[in-house]
DNA sequence: CAGTGGTCTAGACCACGGC
DNA sequence: CCGTGGTCTAGACCACTGT
């Protein structure tokens, strides 16, 4: 139920590609599925795993499931259910996100500390060696790119979805920005960003909550001249 | 998933009982629950069968399932509403909720830690005085609704637009659930609340951010046995 | 009736966490 | 390392629905 240990799981596989077929029209709205018992051998999975595919589609409204019957494809609910690209920060101004970058990615760090798994902190440890290597080659635009992959990790070591949709979001809107910054960078700079990052990224390997708070303040307020600095 | 065809399901009976020993206080605030093979076992029905109850008891907040440790049971979850609506909220599970939350209130306090204006501070500690005398008075039902009012002074006082929005949806959505948990409060369980809500007002004021990131903590993890010592 | 979904079982393997 | 939860399997029995 909880974290799905990295790997993909059947069920949302088999999710996936009854999904395209009844985008694609194979499986046209109102017809009958195949039964699960047809679809577990078609797809080489237990039906259990057939089932929990039907329940995830029932629960975003595709799949209307009838018992004794069968699991019929439904009509596409306009608007309504899932689909959750909406966007968490849709309203929201270009100056708040800033703010609410900071608390955000605290909070994810923060949380990041006492749930990482070992394969969390590998990753982490891993990007950090890429920035040492990007900041070498003085690719500053590379750097910078490198970084919010550092922070998607942190998001993801979280284990919290809703961190992890904000962070990608507050991300991607910031992405487009950053290869504009990589000009104004000089080497001082960038040694600072890199030992705040560093540091940040060694906080959380140690779990040192109050290491990830100071690294995150110096991050944001340390630095005022490049508030929207990575 | 759909309907039981009127047979109650055995997951269903092993999360009653569950809960029982829960109130009861054969199993304690904390403590760790017997493993699924042991309670499998105990209670003659496959593992499966109580892993299905767990995730029933995961999802009212009753349990905290640890992947590679173990299932907890959680401090009684002070707010504890479900059912989605419209707004910033609109499309998020309720299994994600307790995250949000957590996230939530962590990045609004830990604002607030460093943003409070004198007058935020002076709200915050009246509000405390107001919690005590409400417990003194032994009116949960004041109490709790007292305690959404601290998370929304706090959410003022990170001053961050897009945190306010956030919070107060979150308390909109569980204000209305808070009288029907009132019943459920014994004195030590009230006592340990205002301690955690306490101790959270005290750090902002206090500018702690290291205690505010352990009160909110222990108002949502880990709840050690030190519970019982009243 | 035959076929469907709903539930349960026993066993297996994996990744993770604590010791 | 061991025990834990997370996932998957193959098979079984039941209750229901359509004809």
């Amino acid at each position: 139920m909880s974290r799905p240990a990295d790997r993909t799981r059947k069920s949302q596989v088999v999710a996936e590609r009854l999904l395209e077929r009844m985008r694609s029209g194979q499986y046209a709205i109102g017809t009958r599925l195949p039964s699960e018992r047809e679809l577990a051998a078609e797809f080489k999975v237990s039906r259990n795993a057939i089932r929990e595919a039907l329940q995830v589609l029932q629960l975003s409204g595709h799949v209307d499931t009838r018992l004794g019957d069968g699991s019929f494809v439904s009509e596409p609910h306009l608007d309504g259910g899932f689909d959750d690209d909406a966007g968490l920060l849709a309203g929201i101004s270009i100056t708040e996100s800033l703010d609410i970058r900071e608390a955000v990615e605290l909070s994810s760090a923060l949380l990041a500390c006492r749930r990482a798994t070992r394969s969390d902190l590998l990753k982490l440890q891993a990007v950090v060696v890429e920035l040492e290597e990007h900041l070498e080659q003085h690719d500053y635009k590379a750097y910078l790119l490198a970084t919010l992959d550092l922070h998607m990790i942190i998001a993801a070591a979280s284990h919290s979805p809703y961190l992890i949709k904000m962070v990608t979001e507050l991300t991607d809107r910031h992405r487009d920005d950053q290869w504009l910054l990589h000009e104004q960078y000089t080497p001082d700079i960038a040694a600072f960003s890199l030992e705040v990052h560093r540091d940040l990224a060694n906080a959380i390997v140690d779990k040192d909550q109050l290491a990830v708070i100071d690294s995150n303040t110096r991050h944001y307020e340390d630095y005022p001249v490049l508030h929207h600095q990575d």
